[in-house]
DNA sequence: GGTAGACCTGGACGC
DNA sequence: GCGTCCAGGTCTACC
């Protein structure tokens, strides 16, 4: 018998298309936007073995719910059209119930349905300049653990490195699903691994003891997934706690900030010197418009990150079409400063 | 508190 | 095909 399909309801205004490309980790494995089939698919977690999903955004009028073969969205018209439409969601093996609870947790944190209206409206008040697209949800993994592992990651490596390490993270310690794809490793499975083995297999270099170590702490629960994912827990405390971990510097801690849906902070880095210098027209050096930048989107508090990125999203877009179109093999290796420069 | 240098990998470039 | 240079954030030692 063929899987049962899954329907997830999401916000009156959530686009899957939108939402789903909107930070950089859509583009990671193990997750796969394909703009021609309009459709996401990524594989996860559950109690014991993997499952890989195919997510849509059907719009209303289909009466089919299959996804199907439209290719790319070519207008904002088409792209709002499936606006606060349910997802249907195709797992490639049958799901038992504790699974499918899994399943829509995992996926409630990963596309951020928990963001509320409210505070979309809040963060378009501040800043207009993204409300007619109705940007302001930002894609993240399924886990706290993945987010900060993919963070390290993203540090002292150019784009195509990073999408490298994950692709060989998933394949060499990832579980496989039944059509063969693989979810990113568990904490246990990372931390079980030789650093040795794990920089020869995964080319993750000096990175190699700091990622086991990081797997370690999730592993055996010196991390408390539950306090850092508390919105009660203050930010300065999670900066401090983010900073202790192992490969966890200002921009790393920042960034994963961010991503626990705290957007007061700004992860500066190379990329925001360029932003700073070609796009704000700032002059200076690298550490002084560090601090001009941090001070220039200070208007925008508390979602000052989400202007910080959505504006330097603007920019990959303007020369490389809407993130919703982007190849993942092609445009979607090529988007950072490097590749960037006009 | 600030700074210099080491840490790795992969891509670009010159020969 | 080989060697060299460079980009990228964190960490440690040192002042």
């Amino acid at each position: 018998m063929p899987p049962a399909a899954l329907t997830l309801p999401v916000p009156d205004d959530y686009v899957l298309a939108r939402d789903v490309c909107s930070y950089g980790y859509f583009l990671l494995a193990p997750n796969l936007w394909s703009p021609h089939e309009r459709r996401f698919i990524t594989t996860l977690n559950t109690s014991r073995a993997a499952v890989t999903l195919t997510i849509s955004q059907p719009p209303r009028h289909t009466r089919s719910a299959k996804p199907r073969s439209a290719g790319p969205i070519t207008s904002a018209r088409e792209l709002l059209s499936t606006r606060g439409r349910p997802l249907h969601i195709l797992p490639d093996r049958p799901l038992p119930p504790r699974d499918e609870r899994l399943v829509r947790d995992q996926l409630t944190r990963m596309l951020n349905l928990t963001t509320t209206t409210r505070d979309l409206r809040e963060f378009h008040r501040l800043d207009p300049r993204f409300k007619p697209l109705g940007r302001g949800r930002l894609f993240r993994s399924p886990s706290f653990f993945e987010d900060v592992i993919k963070t390290v990651t993203s540090c002292n490596v150019t784009w195509p490195g990073t999408i490298s390490m994950n692709t060989r993270l998933c394949a060499t310690l990832g579980r496989r699903s039944p059509t063969r794809r693989h979810a990113f490793p568990t904490p246990q499975a990372l931390a079980a691994v030789a650093p040795a083995r794990l920089r020869a297999t995964c080319r993750v270099g000096y990175r190699d003891a700091r990622l086991v170590d990081l797997a370690t702490r999730f592993a055996d629960g010196r991390v408390d997934v539950e306090w850092f994912e508390n919105p009660s827990t203050p930010d300065a405390d999670l900066r401090a706690a983010l900073l202790d971990l192992p490969g966890v510097g200002p921009y790393a801690a920042h960034n994963i900030l961010q991503l626990l849906g705290r957007y007061d902070h700004l992860p500066l880095d190379t990329e925001s010197v360029r932003h700073a210098r070609n796009v704000l027209s700032f002059k200076g050096t690298s550490r002084s418009l560090m601090k001009r930048i941090d001070a220039h989107f200070a208007p925008f508090a508390p979602h000052r990150f989400r202007s910080y990125w959505f504006e330097l999203w603007n920019f990959y877009e303007a020369r490389r079409g809407h993130s919703w179109t982007w190849d993942p093999a092609t445009t979607g290796t090529t988007f950072t400063a490097a590749q960037l420069k006009p």
